[in-house]
DNA sequence: CCGGATCCCCAGGGATACTG
DNA sequence: CAGTATCCCTGGGGATCCGG
């Protein structure tokens, strides 16, 4: 990409990640850990090889990236941030809490993965009660599973399935996520096709961030 | 642009602001308040006046800005961010947080504004002594003035001069900002050209974050 | 002088096919 | 699987011009 040529902090940070594509790959790479070319095509529908093989070389001689050859049973390359990539994270987060507010518009054409369920929880709700035993969610949409955990006050995720959770939420992506996330309440999401299958009361102690405490 | 069409949020926030200019017009509007066309033009060295047009109407379009006639003694138009568009400021924060880190090759065709530097203290520096009198620093850098205010644990930034500063700070945009921010330290700013008149032990109360406390 | 619109040119992105 | 090569076309950059 062109450079900005300001003495500016956001334009300088734009000027290596400004290009298309270029923060889409590295949420692939937060989100699924040092992965080869085709791991991230996959995690990226929409993108062009070529595009992604020159984003990849930039990104590398950016040093936010290294390639890897792995060890011989896989014995391809995998790339993997850097220090320098992996501090990106506070501003894909921060864009990402941005973007909820454009999450409720549905669009047949738009593609899921397992992994973006995933992030979403983990980044963008917290947990209201600390002091309550843990507990696990299921979350199912669109062939996409992933496990949410909360629990001493922290809410991790991942995607997969769990064994015996405690609450099981399955439905469209912007059922479930839109629920979790707050951007829509219990009843819009059942409208648009939430199915619950356990403890219902463990919502409550979820709290999406950026909303007042307290709501459902 | 064209969309990503992906149901992540990341991927949903860059449909809107992941063009080229776009977070640097939201920026500026941030720094300025609501700006006139010309305004954000000269905010803005580099861009074409058309395409700063088109971005200004996609963003209205988008509902980020909105145009508004000012009244007669000026009777033009302001473009002002709306409550969606100020809400990208924690994401601007935290992309220029991590932009710091390459502000410190100097590069000659750098275009530099007096906002510019008034927004980096008091985005990323903090107070060390909230109980201490609050102080005055004027910043001086390459014809851009500007005025950092610290007390009662806050720090804020404006351009222009102060009557009677604590201290005054002068020198080239990387010794300025690098100090101030904490990619150098005082030796290396002194050697890279920054002048400094009045109480100095005021530097010591700032503290860049992200950061360990204490750094000089 | 402000707030654009128009035109031309070229770099960068998208789709597909092909190769080690 | 992991890319490279090719072609096409859109979208950005730069200059100029125009109405208020």
């Amino acid at each position: 990409m062109r450079s900005y040529d300001q003495y500016c902090s956001i334009a300088r940070a734009l000027d290596v990640v400004g290009d298309r594509w270029t923060l889409l790959i590295v949420r692939e790479l937060l989100l699924q850990g040092p992965a080869r070319f085709t791991d991230l095509k996959n995690g990226l529908p929409g993108i062009a090889a070529n595009l992604l093989s020159t984003r990849l070389r930039e990104l590398e001689q950016a040093e936010l990236i290294s390639r890897d050859d792995a060890p011989p049973p896989v014995a391809t390359t995998l790339y993997r941030l850097t220090e320098t990539g992996l501090a990106l994270e506070p501003a894909l987060q921060a864009l990402g809490l941005w973007g909820l507010r454009f999450m409720t518009s549905v669009r047949p054409e738009d593609t899921f993965r397992a992994q973006w369920l995933a992030y979403a929880p983990e980044w963008f709700v917290a947990d209201n009660a600390p002091d309550a035993p843990p507990a696990t969610i299921q979350l199912s949409s669109a062939d996409a599973h992933a496990v949410l955990e909360v629990g001493a006050g922290r809410v991790s995720s991942h995607t997969g399935a769990a064994p015996d959770p405690d609450l099981v939420l399955d439905g469209p992506p912007h059922a479930v996520l839109g629920l979790l996330t707050g951007v829509i309440d219990f009843e819009q999401a059942t409208q648009l096709g939430l199915a619950t299958r356990g403890r219902r009361e463990v919502l409550t102690r979820l709290r999406p961030i950026g909303r007042a405490a307290g709501s459902p």
